[in-house]
RNA sequence: GGCUCCAUCGUCUAAUGGUUAGGACACGGGCUUUUCAAGCCUGUAACGGGGGUUCGACUCCCCCUGGAGUCACCA
């Protein structure tokens, strides 16, 4: 059997980090099956159509470098154009293939055409709550007669098309959670084309998952007490239904299902506060799954060989924003020195990246930050050094004179240098060398000279700040920190 | 409330009848050290409860409890 996984999300503006997982185990099922893996809109609700939503969900998918078969794909002029077979992948252009379907249904018996306003459902629905029961439609317009229906719709009159649920159970083998049965009877007559003519989720998913040949429905775990509904509804239009297997919640801090009130829920938002997308992929893809082995990090190809559907787990997962940071620091650490410039730019803007400093600076400070956005405010000092007390310049163990004497001595020192500016090592067994044949502490000179080019309590080591920073820039600070010590 | 799913350290997880219940993040301690990080070493910390099955249960079954999801002309 050919593999072909679908993800389609509504266009909402943004993806869900829910989705984007449900992204990544198709994709990896498909990769792994030398299957398809295939993008669907699903924007049957007009309601909640919100401009330039596509364009930008088709643009997260660019922005991780995640490739997919058949879609909608994105143009680098803003515009997208579909690839595959079994188009259009965007369900509002495919609302004649739902009626065709309805009206199959209809005339089988299998659905019926319902007149029932708003208002009655409502209070319909009151009453049963009211009485303990439930919500369920009580099938009223079921009795209509031929005639009757055909007069009013003839007439105009607000109509959907409801499936009318068949008696008995119904039962599926879940590729995550094993056999899930249902009874029928606790199943509501579901609204299959609504009254703006367009099909509900329920018909739409079940017809395209049909006619594109979908083999394998991943998604979230509150699909699960709709799945029977497609079932039903597979077997009506006498087809077989794909495997659907239902990945377990991301969950808030206090395990309720991850929502947008609680923390972030956008994969932009993420990519936008500075993590990488290969730490993100590697975090979302082992959140409720793991190939049952102790390792953390996984390259994306890795994950495509150990990906097991069976090996999911059932339970939801906190998000450990923590260990996020931990893993995007791993990633950030792991970068050529290239590829951190390509991935930081964007997060400094008006910052001369051509600039050797700024290079250097960033290589010696990624060993501090977690996320890109960070490398902002620890590159500044390097871009102008900061106002600072003369006091700051003086080690713990020492004074003024001896900050003072030990910066012209290094200063000087440094003079004769040049080689030695090539790399950090190099400095360093230069100021060590000094450090030694003087007799100093390290303190002694380590803590004016690194407070002398940093301006900062807190900052890289000295020898650090000298490659960053060069010769010429580092000999200004140090005259200038002798000078503030005059 | 009905239906459904779920249940190992604070969090993410490993263990598929026999382990001192392992790893990671976080946290504590130590080493390194001019500061801050990083790194290395190390410590605290878990099988929700009760019944079974079995020579033996974290592992299998049942019940309870707890948590979650879902009950729309939204997906």
């Amino acid at each position: 059997m050919t593999i072909r996984t679908r993800i389609a999300p509504s266009p909402t503006g943004y993806m869900h980090i829910g989705t984007l997982r449900t992204v990544m185990f198709d994709y990896f099922l498909a990769r792994q099956n030398d299957g398809q893996f295939i993008v669907r809109i699903e924007d049957t609700d007009q309601a909640r159509l919100v401009d330039g939503a596509v364009e930008s969900l088709l643009a997260t998918f660019k922005k991780l470098g995640l490739d997919y078969d058949e879609g909608p794909m994105l143009h680098d002029d803003g515009t997208s154009v579909e690839h595959g077979d079994c188009g259009p992948y965007v369900q509002s252009a495919r609302l004649g293939m739902y009626k065709q379907y309805a009206d199959q249904l209809r005339d089988a018996g299998h659905a019926y055409v319902c007149f029932c306003t708003a208002e009655r459902l409502e209070e319909m629905r009151t009453a049963q709550t009211a009485l303990k029961q439930t919500p369920k439609y009580d099938r009223k317009c079921l009795s209509l007669s031929g005639e009757e229906i055909s007069t009013r719709v003839g007439a105009g009159e607000r109509h959907v098309l409801r499936m009318k649920m068949p008696e008995g159970t119904v039962a599926f083998e879940d590729g995550i959670r094993g056999r899930i049965e249902f009874n029928l009877a606790d199943i509501d007559d579901q609204v299959i084309l609504k009254s703006d003519g367009f099909a509900s989720y329920h018909l739409a998913v079940v017809v395209d998952d049909h006619l594109m040949s979908i083999s394998h429905v991943l998604r979230g775990e509150e699909w699960i007490s709709s799945t029977p509904k497609q079932i039903v509804l597979h077997d009506m239009l006498g087809w077989t239904m794909p495997v659907y297997a239902h990945v377990p919640l991301i969950l808030n801090p206090d395990k309720t299902k991850l929502s947008k009130r609680k923390g972030d829920v956008s994969v932009e938002s993420y990519l936008a506060k500075g993590y990488l997308p290969e730490a993100l992929i590697n975090f979302i893809s082992t959140l409720g799954f793991n190939p049952k082995s102790d390792q953390e990090i996984y390259t994306r190809d890795e994950l495509v060989q150990l990906f097991d559907l069976s090996k999911v787990n059932r339970s939801g997962a906190v998000m450990n924003i923590d260990k996020l940071d931990w893993m995007n620091h791993h990633y950030i650490m792991q970068l050529t020195e290239d590829a951190l410039m390509t991935a930081v730019e964007p997060f400094l803007p008006g910052v001369d990246m051509t600039s050797p400093t700024v290079r250097r600076a960033l290589m010696v400070e990624r060993d501090r930050v977690q996320r890109l956005t960070e490398f902002a405010e620890k590159l500044a000092p390097y871009i102008a050094i900061g106002e600072y007390d003369a006091a700051t310049l003086v080690w713990k163990k020492a004074d003024a004179a001896d900050a003072k004497a030990q910066l012209t001595g290094v200063r000087d020192a440094l003079g004769a240098l040049d080689g030695a500016f090539g790399t950090i090592a190099l400095l360093e067994a230069a100021i060590k060398e000094y450090i030694g044949t003087n007799g100093l502490q390290n303190g002694n000179v380590l803590w004016p000279l690194r407070v002398a080019l940093s301006g900062a309590e807190k900052s890289a080591s000295p020898y650090e700040l000298l490659w960053a920073l060069g010769k010429e820039e580092s000999v200004a600070r140090i005259d200038a920190a002798i000078t503030k010590l005059a």
